[in-house]
DNA sequence: CTGTTAGCGCCTTCAC
DNA sequence: GTGAAGGCGCTAACAG
């Protein structure tokens, strides 16, 4: 039933034979050594080319007991934020010869356990994580033999290097740009209030209220899930509201695209009616009319450090750990008005 | 400098000797195999847990001459008709123990390259491949001993099963339907025609012009690259036209987000002065304020069958080769206006 | 400079 | 029903 042209790979063995020589002198030429006579080095190199020959890397893992294969789980593929720093992890991790295992968890804790085994069956070097889990205790034995970066968010007993952003900050400063606009009604859109990421954000929610003495209207919080249909259905409840919003934060960029659906079925007029800040300076956020404030995070640098702590990391398990936070930052467009007062 | 608690994962060998029997016994109880008695499969099950016990996939793979790894690789993984295939993929493949090696060649002729050769240094077991080149005859030897799925794309030399989509009838069939609204001039944005999949979407608006007899005004069709800013840029040369025309048609979905940045710098309102039909039903399409129309792809679909095709092949490599094409959808939103007329 | 040897973890004959 | 042995592809240690 084969193809009877189907061609097998050549191993070193074969390379060897055809040039003469023995495996050990053949592997001495493909590491690049200069221990081995020029005269040799070229036999080696015509085999090499002749038979098409590509080193194994299953051999090479199996025998240097450390593979070129890197984990990376993320919770939802199909997000942007998660799509960039992928782009960045495999622009730095590929340069070093490291492969990446990439897997969803799908914001599912079985899932995210199954693909950690799988991870671990496959013997990756190093493992970057967006945690789906909000508390790790139950992992440990899991992930102790494992070199991981955590990503996005800082989860409960994740004992790890980790990146993230100042999402108090973030959302804080959001609200209090809007307050100072002059917006006494904020309303708040966001996701399971578990997660810490969510949590942080609300945090600085809270923090903005706090600060400035004034009192939350808790029909302005819609929390629940975030999907977009989720985002939709939030933003409906505050727009039906006896006395709606003003403004209106979104806490994701999921939830900010159900948002606006909700928005514009309402023929909603922004920011006339309704100022509105996304999280996440998406592709798709300057092409909205009006175009979309938003508070950005530093997609590409999160994985870019965060590939970087890893490789440190495998290079040295004894380091400190290490956790980095990014800054985000606050884009001002048209779907908050114009620019009244700049914040430092 | 290593952390001194630092485990090694248990092998096969201290599993047996914990247990108190053969690796060859503990290998069938792994397998699952009933041919060994109760007593002893339960002493290896004892043992297996003590010591977290996980087979190694390199052993395996080298053993068995085949790996449980499957390469993919897309040309922008940021783009998300990509990941919403990838997530079909793994959704279909992780059931059967396959993990992914997933690459972002990033329209890269070379990158790809890079990525083909380092995919078949580790010896994945299959290959879904976006391609990048227009033209494999290079890359034969490269590829043949490899069982490759291209999808979205169908290259020039490139012998394999392919999952593709019907783009000829999609763009003709939303050219039809802006004429039949009463359009007569159409603009057109495309990348870079000598990719199989813009071709022939392009072609899909020369028939519907050929069909009913109408000439195509060079000068509506904007040919470049694929990016948003390259779609803000030719749709701002549509607009500036001495006649600019009533609607466009943009051939993928990066297109039209720099085409709606246009649109709305120009104060254009859709649809009453342009109508627009973009491609592929992106999460932002029904957040756009109009709606936008749009050619959709099923997207999961063809993931889905991509992986079901490759597990087919590696199964029977004999298999004919096999072209499926899946069908696009028109669907009307309000940035085309009132549907006016339903074709069949 | 070069070859021989051993072994990484696993599974599968082949004996018993 | 069980164990011993060999070998998948590779490289590092050791001889020469």
């Amino acid at each position: 039933m084969k193809s009877d042209t189907l061609t097998k790979k050549a191993t070193i063995k074969e390379v060897a034979q055809h040039a003469g020589v023995s495996t050990a002198t053949v592997s001495r030429v493909i590491a690049g050594g200069n221990n081995v006579s020029d005269y040799l080095r070229d036999r080696v190199a015509e085999a090499v080319k002749a038979l098409e020959y590509s080193p194994s890397q299953l051999g090479r893992n199996l025998r240097s007991q450390k593979t070129n294969l890197i984990g990376v789980i993320v919770c939802d593929i199909e997000n942007p934020f998660f799509t960039n720093i992928l782009r960045a992890i495999q622009d730095i991790l590929i340069r070093q010869n490291y492969v990446l295992l990439t897997t969803n968890s799908d914001e599912d804790i079985e899932l995210e356990h199954i693909h950690l085994k799988m991870l671990r069956a496959n013997r990756v070097s190093g493992l970057i994580l967006v945690p789906a889990a909000s508390d790790y205790s139950q992992y440990q034995s899991l992930l102790q033999d494992m070199t991981v970066v955590a990503i996005d968010r800082a989860p409960k007993n994740l004992k790890t290097d980790t990146v993230t952003v100042d999402n108090l900050l973030a959302v804080k400063n959001a609200t209090r740009y809007l307050m100072d606009l002059g917006h006494r009604r904020i309303g708040y859109l966001t996701g399971d209030l578990t997660i810490s990421t969510w949590r942080t954000r609300y945090d600085g929610f809270l923090a903005a209220h706090r600060e400035t003495g004034r009192e939350i209207d808790p029909l302005l919080v819609q929390k629940g899930n975030f999907t977009k249909p989720d985002g939709h259905k939030a933003m409906a409840q505050l727009i039906d509201l006896p006395d709606p919003p003003t403004a209106v934060i979104s806490g994701n960029n999921t939830l900010t695209l159900g948002a606006l659906q909700a928005i514009h079925a309402h023929s909603i007029r922004v920011p006339d009616e309704l100022s509105i800040i996304g999280f996440d300076d998406t592709d798709w956020a300057t092409s909205m009319q009006p175009p979309l404030s938003v508070i950005a995070q530093p997609t590409y640098e999160i994985g870019r450090r965060a590939a970087e702590l890893l490789l440190e990391r495998m290079d040295n398990p004894g380091l400190p750990l290490r956790h980095i936070v990014l800054d985000t930052e606050l884009i001002l467009r048209a779907s908050t008005g114009p620019a009244k007062i700049v914040r430092i």
